[in-house]
This record gives structure tokens, C-alpha cells and sequence, in this order.
DNA sequence: GTTGACATTTACAGCGCTATAGATTAGCGT
DNA sequence: ACGCTAATCTATAGCGCTGTAAATGTCAAC
């Protein structure tokens, strides 16, 4: 047994090889590398000497060498809901796909963990960052303006000069909404408006499910529009069955997440309404769960890979130099109908 | 000549914090690092160039010059399943805790993907590897082993000489039998064994229901054995029905995870049978879908919180360097019942 | 005053790799 | 043979930080 001071036992450096083979350490680097112009008997005097010493290349100096990491960070709420475990899934699939790894972090809605992203705490560390923020809007984050390449996930609060990408709410919204009443549903309630909610999703999907029943020409009741005192399933129950006991009737209820949706399907159940023949239900995001559900459940479906294509599209570019404005792109979205529509 | 290849623009490294303070760089170490010996004239000065500068230490750098990287590779098969994604959460905050950021490896169910892992792909990336293998056996992993610090979660197929850490199917499984035995249930089916699959948790939970049936005097009837062709809610679906068309009877299922559960939910309600009057369904892992399934599913709950601080203990006291053979530590696990049992 | 015994601060050699510039060799036309 | 270009290969200066050893300051005790 070799003694070693703490550190990585006697690893295999470079230089090591480069003395075994009896060249530079570059021509040993160049091999590494697949560097065309080597005489294919260096190559195989190299290779050899690597083989034997069991050589790998130490990343971490490879990375300060030339400046990149190969890295970029996804920053997200939490890795376990599944919207973003979904997207975190394709992201890193994208990054793989062209040769980067990425590091996760959970801001865990923590307002000091969103600062912390966004001011370089990954400084050296990776050569970009996807951010979905929950609790720091667009307009902080223009403020603290990153030095490390940064693309935004989600709704803008408003237009920012960062680079962003989205599914249109709005328009999404409507598009759900005209779908139930296409299948004859005029009553249709929205699930829900979330007390404390920061973000500017729910009010954008809220506005387009106005506006389709306004195009339709059914008046706006306010009563549809459900109140819930949190995003968990519970509060979304609780919200569904106030307004059941309250006496407020709807044929159909779209949802901003498909965990409410879920709760919609309990709180109906449980009031002894069935879905879809009583009451259409529409969730959102399309996660798996909506697949999973039964009945399984209709939902907006945002083109996650097309989200993480672009956002990874964007990044990349700023990666390589790009410095200009911020840009705004938008991906498609669908309606999935499953069987609670 | 400063025409540097595109890299970093002008960062402001320690050198710059140093020249302009007008001390040595180790001084502005210090003060970085919250040195104690430094007086505070000093660090004031220090600490007032850092700020006019936005000075922000280069993580690669550091790592390189310490040996150590502050990061630990988490190898998972799939980020967006919810067991594993709970599992990436949990671990992710325990390392944050103790200072370790993750970085997560999605192997895909790859054999390569998941050699790689093993074969120190990591190399001088990370301290330390947690890994959740899907498709190599331990066998192979002991074979190749890695020269970075590896803990393993999940089954070993047999002992090795690795660490390891998991929740005691068989005695899991027998719980759970018992459980439903209690309530009266006498004609259990297991849902299911799968075409395949190679790991050895369904083989281990099928073998502690046998026992527990076999132990309350109950004969084992195969046809309660169910066969599934792959993992997804679709063949559970289909695995049951069969059974039920094929005319086996049962008042319970144990199912291998929470997604046969919900497929059982699925099943049986096709067929009109009632949950839980007519059949209990017990889950397993405890994921989120457990609770927001309706009617909510009672699960085999492994203690993922202990699972993730259990497993990152063990990898710490590798990364300190012990070096001893490779130990085993089951975690609890507890059965919650919810609305299915 | 001096002397230790510490507390502070500094200088500089790495960490392992890449990249630039220059040295050497090879290939070829004349 | 000779000159010239192209193909290979080598030497070495960093990348930005930390750790060590040594230098300098400080202060209480003689």
C-alpha cells in the first residue's frame, strides 16, 4: 500500500505518460485529443503508455487550462416536482447531446438561493445557466446581471433584457378553454387563483381563459374563478369543494397545474360528480401523473423539448460570444385529451 | 500579446484584489477564506478592493490547487422518475449541508452510461460517486472498480466489497403482507414480476411475500404471481386485467412501486371492482403520486431522508480516506396506509 | 532594552493541463 | 544536392488559486 498524503492517491498525471513513452507531455496531450497530425507510430507508442499506466485526464485542470468547463447549471425550485424533474430530464439530455453535463441546483423557493444563482455563484464553474426562477422577478435579475451566460425559463414578468423562453400562457389558456367548449361546456371554472403567488403564470392563464369565454360571448362570472390558500393538493381540494358547497354549478374546470387538476378529481369525486360526463377537467403541464391518473387526465402540454432545445439553443450562442439584447422566444404548447374531457 | 482566445473576458482574479490593496495574494486568501489571523484594518482593506473590483473566486482554480472539488456525482437511471427524483432531492440537500453541491448523472438505463460512471468518468470532477445501478450487477461493479470514493444504492445482487446502502425488501414486503393480512385479506396477488428485468428488488419483495404468506399458514397460489411484460402503468394495466379475465380472484395486490399501484387502481376500476372494499393495493416507495392519487394509495415507504443521509455519511468517510472493506446498511422503512388498504 | 513567543504577512512553488511559438524532420521540385 | 514548404514534435509559459516556509511585527516578560 502506497502511502499517500490524503490526496488523490498517486494518480496518473500526464507527464507520467509523457515520460513512459519518452515524448512531450503535448504530443501525449494531442493523442488524448485525436489531434490529426500525429505519424500513427507516435500514436501507437502514446497509446500504449497510456493503456499501462491506466492514464484518465484530470478535468478539473483541463478546465482551468481552457477556460471552459463543459458545464452549465440548471437551476430550478425543486427536483422532485414534476414538471421540472421532467424538464431537467431534457435538458440534460440536450446538453448531452452536444457534449456539456449539467449540475443541478435546487433554490428550493428560497429568495437568497435564487440571488445566489444568479450572481455567479457558479463562478469558474460552468459556462452558462438555465434558470427558472420562482420568487426573484425578471426585473432583480436584469439588476444583478450575470457575467456567466444566462437564459430565463418561464413567464417574464415583464420584457427584460435577458434571454428567455416560454410557452405563450395566454394564448394556451384560450386554446384549453375553446377546446371544452367546443364539447358544449359553458361553465367552466378556472382552478385557481393562489394567494401569495408571485408568479406571473397563473394571472397569464387566468387572462386568456377570460378572453376565450369573452370571444364566446359568455359573461364572466367571478364565482368560477376558484381562490386556493396554497399549491398544494390539499388547498386545491379545499378551494373545488367551497365553491361546490357554496352552490356554484360548472361543467368543467381548468386547472394551472395538474396537481390541482388531481385535486379537482378528489374534490368532484368526493362530491359525487363524475368526471368528464359531470364536469370536464384540464390540467396543465402534462407531467407524467397525467398519464399516470385515473381517469387519466387531459392537460395543456408545453413542448418540453422544444423548451429545452431552445433554452439550450440560446444559451449555447451566448456561450460562444453572442452579447447582444435579451431575447424572447416562445415554444408550442398542445392540449392532450385523455379521458377527463 | 493579449489577443487571448475568446476566453473569459477580463475576469478580475485574486492577483488584481491583491496589486490593488496592496498586499500579497495569500492576505486576500486569508480574507476570502475568513482566516482568523488577519487583523481587521487589513481585512477592511481587502474586503473594500473585493468589493470595488466585484472580485468573485474561481471555483476551478481552487479546486485544482486543493485536490478537493466540493462536488459529488448522484447516477441515476431516469431524473424525471419520482423515486429517483425524490432520491435527487434528498441527497442534493444532504450534500448541501455539508458543504457538497451534485451533479447528476442520468445513465438511462445505458449499460455503457452506467460503466462510464464506475470507470471514473468523474475523474478530478468530483470526490465522490453515489450510484443507483440499473443494469450492470455488482459483481461487475466490484470488477471495475473505481479509484473515486463510490457508494451504491439500491439492491446488491450479492455481497461486494463496495459501499451499499438500502431498505430491507424482503422484511419490507413481509410488512406489507401482514399489514393487509391484519384487515382480513387472505388472497394476495403481487403485481408483478417483470420480463427481464434484471435487477433484484422484485425478486427480493416477491420473496418476502412468500414468506409472510407461507409463515400466516397460507398456500401460495401462482396465479397470484402476476407477469408483466415491462415496467410501464400500460403492461401493469394489462398484467392485472389478465388475471381478473383469466377468472384469478384476489381481495389484495402488492405491487413492486407506485406505478403498478396506480395501474392496479386503473385495472380494477375497469373491471368494476371497488377500492378498498373489494381489493386493497398497496404501493411501493412512497413517491408524491401516492398521495395525490385518488382514492390516495397506501405504500411501502422507505426512509429516503435516512436513505440520502446514510449513503452521503458513508461516502464522507471514504472521501476522508477510510479505506476499509465494503460495508452494508439497511435503512427503515415503514408501511402508510392511505385510502387504498 | 532584549528576548522569546506568537500573530501577521509575504514570496513563490506547485496543482495537471493546454496553447503558443519554435525546433526538427520530411517531402519534393529543380 | 539545395532550398522551401508542410508535417511533426518539443519546450515552456501560463490558467487562478492554495499551501508551505520564511520574513516581519508585536508585545509581554525579563
Amino acid at each position: 500500500m502506497a502511502m499517500t498524503t490524503g490526496r488523490s492517491a498517486g494518480r496518473v498525471r500526464l507527464e507520467d505518460v509523457a515520460v513512459l513513452a519518452g515524448v512531450s507531455m503535448k504530443t501525449v496531450s494531442n493523442v488524448v485529443h485525436n489531434y490529426e497530425h500525429v505519424s500513427s507510430t507516435m500514436r501507437g507508442r502514446v497509446q500504449a503508455a497510456i493503456d499501462e499506466l491506466g492514464y484518465r485526464p484530470n478535468l478539473t485542470a483541463r478546465r482551468l487550462a481552457t477556460g471552459k468547463t463543459g458545464m452549465i447549471a440548471l437551476a430550478i425550485p425543486e427536483m422532485d416536482q414534476f414538471y421540472f424533474a421532467e424538464m431537467a430530464r431534457h435538458i440534460g439530455e440536450e446538453a448531452g447531446r452536444h457534449g456539456y453535463r449539467i449540475i443541478v441546483e435546487q433554490t428550493l423557493n428560497d429568495v437568497e438561493a435564487e440571488r445566489a444563482v444568479i450572481r455567479d455563484r457558479e463562478e469558474g464553474l460552468v459556462d452558462g445557466v438555465i434558470f427558472h426562477p420562482a420568487r426573484i422577478d425578471t426585473l432583480e435579475i436584469a439588476r444583478l446581471r450575470p457575467g456567466t451566460p444566462l437564459v430565463l425559463l418561464g413567464e417574464a414578468a415583464r420584457p427584460v433584457n435577458t434571454d428567455h423562453v416560454m410557452i405563450d400562457n395566454t394564448s394556451a389558456a384560450r386554446d384549453g378553454v375553446e377546446m371544452l367548449m367546443r364539447s358544449g361546456r359553458r361553465r367552466i371554472a378556472f382552478l385557481a387563483t393562489v394567494r401569495g403567488d408571485i408568479t406571473e403564470s397563473t394571472h397569464l392563464r387566468l387572462l386568456g381563459y377570460q378572453e376565450a369565454l369573452l370571444a364566446a360571448g359568455i359573461e364572466l362570472d367571478p364565482r368560477l374563478v376558484l381562490q386556493s390558500d396554497g399549491f398544494s393538493i390539499d388547498d386545491g381540494v379545499r378551494a373545488i369543494s367551497a365553491a361546490i358547497e357554496a352552490g356554484v354549478t360548472f361543467d368543467a374546470v381548468l386547472c394551472r397545474d395538474d396537481l390541482f387538476a388531481l385535486a379537482a378529481l378528489r374534490a368532484l369525486g368526493q362530491a359525487g360528480l363524475r368526471v368528464p360526463e359531470d364536469v370536464s377537467v384540464l390540467g396543465w403541464d402534462d407531467t407524467a401523473v397525467a398519464r399516470y391518473s385515473t381517469p387519466a387526465l387531459s392537460s395543456v402540454s408545453p413542448d418540453k423539448r422544444a423548451l429545452a432545445a431552445v433554452a439550450f439553443g440560446l444559451l449555447e450562442e451566448r456561450m460562444q460570444g453572442y452579447d447582444g439584447v435579451g431575447r424572447h422566444q416562445i415554444v408550442p404548447h398542445a392540449i392532450i385529451e385523455r379521458a377527463t374531457t
